[in-house]
DNA sequence: CAAATCTCAGCGGCACTGAAATTT
DNA sequence: CAAATTTCAGTGACGCTGAGATTT
C-alpha cells in the first residue's frame, strides 16, 4: 500500500481564486529565487538593484516605499549589496538624516546577469501557457497589482 | 522636502511577469491570512481543514503531499488543529506507522466560517477587476498551477 | 534487513513590530 | 520640541534539511 498522491488542492478553496493565486505566486517566487541563487542574490537584492537602476539614486526610505519594503528590512539587504560592491551609500548633502543609495557599475553588471537568469526561468515557468495566455496573465497581474497599490 | 513616494515597481523586473506574479501572490496570501486571523487560524490550518473536508480522512503523509507541505510541517499544524478540537488523529488499523487524520464537526463549522471570511476578502481583493477579467485570471491561475504540479 | 511514517530540532527567506540614535 | 530617517533586536509564518523512533 504505497499511496503516491500527487498535488491535489481542495476545490472549495481553489474556487474563490485567492488561494490559487497565492499558491501560484509562491511558485513564481521560488522560480525567481532559484534563478538568482547561483549569483548569490536573493529576490529583494535584485529588486533593490533594479529599482536603483530604473529610478536612480534614492534614500533608503524612498527605496523601500517603492518596493513596499519595511525600512528595517532595507538596511540588511543594502548591507549585503554594499559588502559585494553592488551599491554605494553616501550621506545626503541636503539632509544628514538620509543616505543616498546608488547602484555601482559592478551592480549593473550583476543585475544584467540576474536578468538573463530570470528570463530563462520565466520561459520555463510560463512554458505551459501559449503566447496569448501568457500576455493575458501578465495584463491581469498588472491590473491586480494596481489594486494592491490602492489598498495599501 | 517630504517625498511621499508610492509603490513604484521597477519596469525591468515587471516586464517578464514572474516578479509581478510573485508580488500579486504575496498580496493574495496577505489578504487570505487577514481573513483567517480573526478565527485564530493560519493559511495552512484552513488548507488542511479544507483538504480533509474535500477528500476525507488521510494519513499525514498523503495530506501533506496533496497540499505540497513537508511532513515535518504537517505535524505542528495538526497539533494546533487537534488542540482546538478541529481535527482528530487516530492510528491507522491497517498500518501502525500511519495516523489517520479526520476533520471533526467543530472543524467543519470553523471551516464554514473561514469560507465566509475568505469570500469577503476575495470580493474586496478582486474588486478592481470586472467579472470577465476575474474569471480569466482564475482560469489562467489554474492553468499555471497545473504546470507547477508537473515541475515539482 | 531496507523502506515508510511520524516527530523533533534547526536554519533561511520574508514581513512585521518596537524602540534607540541622530538630524531636521 | 515633534517628526523624519536609519538602525537594531526580536517575532511569526512558511519552506526546507537532517536525524531519531517506530513499524512494515
Amino acid at each position: 500500500v504505497a499511496p503516491d498522491e500527487p498535488l491535489r488542492l481542495p476545490p472549495q478553496l481553489l474556487d474563490g481564486g485567492l488561494y490559487g493565486l497565492s499558491l501560484l505566486g509562491s511558485a513564481a517566487r521560488r522560480a525567481a529565487i532559484a534563478a538568482f541563487a547561483e549569483l548569490g542574490l536573493r529576490l529583494d537584492h535584485v529588486a533593490f538593484l533594479a529599482s536603483l537602476d530604473d529610478f536612480g539614486p534614492s534614500s533608503q526610505r524612498v527605496l523601500g516605499r517603492r518596493l513596499r519594503k519595511d525600512p528595517s528590512d532595507v538596511v540588511g539587504a543594502l548591507d549585503d549589496l554594499q559588502a559585494e560592491g553592488l551599491v554605494r551609500r553616501a550621506p545626503d548633502p541636503a539632509d544628514a538624516r538620509r543616505k543616498l543609495v546608488s547602484i555601482t557599475a559592478k551592480g549593473r553588471r550583476t543585475l544584467g546577469r540576474a536578468q538573463v537568469g530570470l528570463a530563462a526561468a520565466e520561459d520555463e515557468f510560463f512554458g505551459g501557457l501559449d503566447a496569448a495566455d501568457r500576455r493575458a496573465l501578465q495584463r491581469l497581474v498588472r491590473a491586480g497589482l494596481a489594486g494592491v497599490d490602492d489598498r495599501a
